[in-house]
DNA sequence: AAAGATATTGTAAATATGACACTTCTGTAT
DNA sequence: ATACAGAAGTGTCATATTTACAATATCTTT
C-alpha cells in the first residue's frame, strides 16, 4: 500500500504525497498466479531499518488511491506496476479499516510513519487473478516473490489477515462465478480445469463426474484443436464463450440448507 | 453520508468536523425493512435551496467515519440514528469510488460543499436488513420514510446505483446465506419464511415443494408452539439455529453452468 | 510392436426436483 | 350446533441429477 507511493520519504514531501493521492485511502491486492499445478501469491519485500539492524519483512503489493482515480484504476495500476500485465482481472471484495491495522507491529508503523501524511489508512482489499504463465518473470519487479497460497509468511500490518479473506472469497467466487476462466489460459483441456479446482479447494474431484457436470455448460465450448508437444494421447482444447454464459446464467434458490 | 454529520454548516466549521472525522469516507447504507409481505429501503429528505427556490431530495441514510471508529460501527451507528434499534444486521457490499460521484448533478454538489472538507468522498455501501415491526416509528427521524423496494424513486448523487447493487447483493446473498432469519421475528412460519422469499424475489414457489426443501434444514428447529389470533389453523412456529447452520453448513461445486 | 501415459466414456442406485389437489384445523358467522 | 372461511399441512409419480465405480481408446516413445 506505501511502500511504493513514497520510496524515499526523503525525495517526495508528505505536501507532494498528499497533492497527488488522498492520505487516508489505500489499495492492497492479493495477485493470485497459477501455474504448473499450484497457486500462488504475489508478496514484496521490505528492508525495514529498526534499532540499527536491518528486518526483510514482507508484504501484500498495495498503493495509495490517488486524487483523480478511482479504486479500480488503482488496483489496475497495481497490477501494471507488479507484473507488467494489463486488462487483468480484479475484485474488489472487502474494506479493512481498524483504526489500529497499521499499528499490530510497532516496527511496521515506525517505518511506515514518515511515509504517509495520516496515522490511519483505510484500505481496499482486491484480490486479482492471473495466469503465471502470462508474466514476463523479467519485468516483475525486483523484491516480489511468488509464495504458495498454503504457505504464506508472516507478513506486515494486517495483511495475513487480508490475504486470508481475498483466498475465502476467491473460493467462494469460483463456485458461484466462472472466474476459472481468468486462471487458465485461452484454450484449455478439462484436465486442467479439474486440476486448478482441485488445487484452489485442496481436493479431488472423479473424472468422470466431473466432466458430465461441466460438459453440460453450453458456454464451455470444444475446439477441434488439440494439445500438443505431450507424449501422450492429446487431449481435446476448449474455450469459454462469456456472451453464451451470460444468455443462460440463472440463479436458484440453493443456499446450503 | 453528509447530511447529519453538519446539518448547520454555520455551525460547525470545517477544521472541527476534520478532527472528529476523516474527511474523505462515508458508510452509506440501504436499510431494508421487511413487514406485511413487502420490502421497503429507508430513505431520507433534504431540503435543497438553490436559485431561490427550495427543492425536496431523497437520499439514503449516510455517515462520514469518525476517527475512532472502523467502518462497521460507522454503518451501526447510523443504524442507530435512523431506526433507534442496535445490534442490527449491515453488511459492507462495495465501495463507490468514482472521483465525480458527487457531482452528478449540480444542485447536490452545491448543496454538499459547504457541508464537507474535501471535494471528493468515497463511500463504503453497506446494506441492511431489520423487520420493520421492530422499528418504534415514534423514534424513527423525521424526514425518514420507508419507500418500497420495487419502486424507489430519483435519488441524490449515485444513491440509485448504490441502491440498486445493494439490492442485487442482497438477494446474492439471501440465496447463499441465512440471511432471511434477519428479517423474520425470532419465531415464524413456514409460510411467512416463504412470502419473504416470494416478495424479495418477486416471484411464487409451490408450498409443498418449498416446505419439503426448508425441512430437510436441520437447523430450521420445529417449536412446540404455534401462531395465536389468527382465525385459521394456527401455524407452527420454528426458530432459527445459527450453531447447528454452522456446523453443517458445506459449499459445493455448482456455480451455474 | 510393446510400453507408457493420459484421454475418454457408461451404468446402475440413490437422491433431488417439479408438477399437481385434497384434507385438517381453527375461528367466526349464522 | 352447524356451516363457512381461511390458511395449514401433507403424498405421489415422473423426471432429472448425483454419486460411486473401471475399462477401453489414442497417442508418443522406445
Amino acid at each position: 500500500m506505501e511502500s511504493e507511493v513514497n520510496p524515499n520519504p526523503n525525495r517526495i514531501s508528505q505536501e507532494a504525497f498528499a497533492k497527488e493521492f488522498l492520505p487516508s485511502i489505500s489499495v492492497d491486492c492479493a495477485i493470485f498466479g497459477y501455474g504448473e499445478n499450484e497457486l500462488k501469491v504475489l508478496v514484496r519485500r521490505e528492508f525495514i531499518p529498526f534499532n540499527g539492524e536491518t528486518h526483510i519483512e514482507w508484504k501484500l503489493p498495495g498503493n495509495h488511491v490517488k486524487r483523480n482515480e478511482d479504486i479500480d484504476a488503482t488496483a489496475a495500476r497495481i497490477l501494471k506496476e507488479q507484473t507488467g500485465l494489463e486488462n487483468i482481472y480484479v475484485k474488489q471484495f472487502s474494506v479493512f479499516s481498524d483504526p489500529n491495522r497499521l499499528k499490530i507491529n510497532m516496527v511496521d508503523y515506525e517505518w511506515l510513519k514518515p511515509r504517509i501524511a495520516e496515522d490511519r489508512v483505510i484500505t481496499v482489499g482486491f484480490y486479482s487473478l492471473l495466469n503465471i504463465n502470462d508474466v514476463d518473470n523479467s519485468k516483475l519487479i525486483e523484491d516480489a516473490n511468488w509464495e504458495n497460497a498454503y504457505d504464506v509468511k508472516e507478513l506486515m500490518f494486517d495483511h495475513n489477515q487480508i490475504f486470508d479473506e481475498a483466498f475465502k472469497k476467491l473460493r467462494y467466487d469460483l463456485l458461484h462465478e466462472p472466474l476459472v476462466f481468468e486462471l487458465l489460459p485461452e484454450k484449455f483441456t478439462l484436465t486442467e480445469m479439474q486440476k486448478l479446482y482441485e488445487t484452489i479447494f485442496n481436493t479431488t474431484y472423479d473424472k468422470r463426474n466431473y466432466r458430465r457436470k461441466v460438459n453440460k455448460m453450453a458456454y464451455l465450448i470444444p475446439l477441434d484443436e488439440f494439445q500438443t508437444g505431450v507424449s501422450h494421447k492429446p487431449a481435446r482444447l476448449y474455450s469459454f464463450n462469456r456472451d453464451i454464459y451470460e444468455e443462460t446464467r440463472t440463479e436458484r434458490f440453493d443456499f446450503r440448507m
